[in-house]
DNA sequence: GCTTAAGCGAGACGGTACGTCTGGTCTTACT
DNA sequence: AGTAAGACCAGACGTACCGTCTCGCTTAAGC
């Protein structure tokens, strides 16, 4: 089965990784504000057009760049108890949301987000959250009957941490997480 | 009793107002990020030093535009029922963020906060989610003996309604609402 | 015989004496083109508008403050020899013109002449070079019979030097001075 | 033989003469004082950075834009009689300095470097006056065994003319000129 | 091995917002 | 009515970034 003929100098992988690796640097560096389309490029050592070309604006580099990270900070593992399986991913949610560079992505996103429809609809495509969110649902679906359908059963889980952190509050610790995870447990029962 | 003597011009709330004003349309019209500071001077046809000597950045001339609306759209009235007092308060906080302009204006806020730390100390100083929501659980607290203590409490009544609202769900109905406020209310009894 | 009499309050003696002082201090320690009203005002302790009350540019301020001093500067003492009287004149002109306050003041005017033809009037009306010049070539007429006519008497005697000056060529020693002057003896015998 | 190679994109010619062109209207239409880098850069319909890319200051581009223009006008036609060659000579500087706009451009230069040291700097570079002066004076030195060296020769046959110029004296006719030019011929002969 | 075509780094281009500065004007209370 | 203080509207300052463009060069595939 023929492919299409790539016409032309191939994309430069290096290129793309020196952008990627850029933002990456320079979101923890300086910030998200901060960062500008110029600065990425003369980080990355790399052509303006060439950033440009591949990506329209940071965000949709920074969504690049985060997204797979994101993903493996918040795998969980299998745990019987469903308060503890609750409890770990939310001290992960946590963890993530408070010290880990994909993380502050994340955020920087969901905010840019407010700002920006398109950053919205491309944050929402990336849906960084509800994957790893639904495995922990799905685990504990099987002892708690009342875990409700979709938008609401991950809001229920993460919307509090969420919210609690992009207020500026001191992050929560782990006692007060499963205190919050056992009411979820309650509620689901 | 002696005032201190007012030396020089005074300041003008004629310019004041304009300015505030032409934030509020300028908000709804073009969308904060699209909103400068130059903008905003034109906009109240006000010169562009008036508007840097009294707002340092245009969040601060938004907090002190939405700061009253927004506590006057989330005020509540008293319900005898706790489901019923947490219903009409999410869907009061539903309306505020999807509908109202001092609700876009928190939401650009909270955005905002996300890359500006800065923003991020005066949006909480604001505390503008806070006591709305504080009310309301004082008054629930009567029937409901495990309404957790205050980070959490917030977070848990607001979150996942602000975490459907900003990743840009479409915004739960009445009744999803209040299906939620039940399984508050069970975690809480 | 009674005078008009002065309504209100008199104009502020301080205040006039404060702000040709500042100008003088100004033009030596910033230049022309670095000083502005509101550093005027400032400098001299004084209201903006007490300024612009009284004067409506710097120019106007600096002819007022300089040209006392420039005709006493430019004074001359009665001299025997024609070819003397006028190497003296060159002598304090030179003077005058690269190391005096006041030379300075009136090189920045003749600057500013040449871009605001108001300022050209007011240099005219002060007429700062020409009454010395004219007293010198009054004391020489009687030896030499062909000193010209005024325009071109005070342009060849002052001309030359000027333009030295404001080139920014090296100033001339009395000793180039002096040979001027004998050929200028020459010219008009 | 090997150039170096032109990295980046070459500078646009069509952009720097659009600048000089605007200069050189906006000189004639508005004045030296009135003339600001921002206006130029939009009279020539170019980027703002593109002016300050090139040209520090408005004078670095007036200077550029007259400079051979000025040495053009100055030009002499060779003539036998001395003071024939010296009067033609001072009738063009007069027509220069007060009817062309490459002469209004030197005045306003001249004018600029009583401000400002760094321009006066430019202006004695550029040397527009000292050449077509030097010219004649080569012509005229067979003849005249009396003309001085360097500084003064020029300062003597154009600062009289210059500084009448500057003053705002009403130009002098070409009869006032051949009479100033016997003068001359007469101190250096 | 030459042509064609697209990607590459570099950097100038026309725009425009930034935050600061000054120009002149005005509005206070005080003298 | 003049004064110092200082806020007012207006607009230029020089800088930074935007997204586009034009260079010469590189790197492939197809002839």
């Amino acid at each position: 089965m023929a492919e299409f003929a790539a016409l032309g100098r191939p994309r430069s992988e290096t290129a793309r990784v020196a952008v990627l690796r850029a933002v990456d640097d320079l979101l923890v560096e300086i910030g998200y504000s901060a960062m500008t389309m110029k600065g990425i490029a003369e980080r990355a050592g790399v052509g303006r057009q060439t950033v440009y070309r591949w990506w329209p604006t940071k965000a949709h580099i920074l969504v690049e760049a985060c997204a797979d990270d994101a993903r493996g900070e918040l795998a969980f593992v299998v745990r019987d108890d469903p308060v503890g399986a609750i409890t770990d991913f939310l001290v992960a949610l946590t963890e993530f949301l408070t010290a880990s560079p994909a993380g502050a992505a994340y955020r920087a996103l969901l905010g840019e987000a407010q700002h920006d429809a398109e950053v919205g609809r491309l944050v929402a495509a990336a849906d960084l959250l509800a994957p790893p969110a639904r495995a922990v649902l799905g685990q504990v679906r099987g002892r708690l009957r009342g875990v409700p359908a979709d938008p609401f059963a991950v809001a229920e889980l993460c919307g509090p941490v969420v919210l609690i952190v992009m207020t500026g509050a001191t992050p929560p610790s782990r006692l007060a997480l499963r205190a919050h995870a056992r009411r979820l447990a309650a509620a689901w029962s």
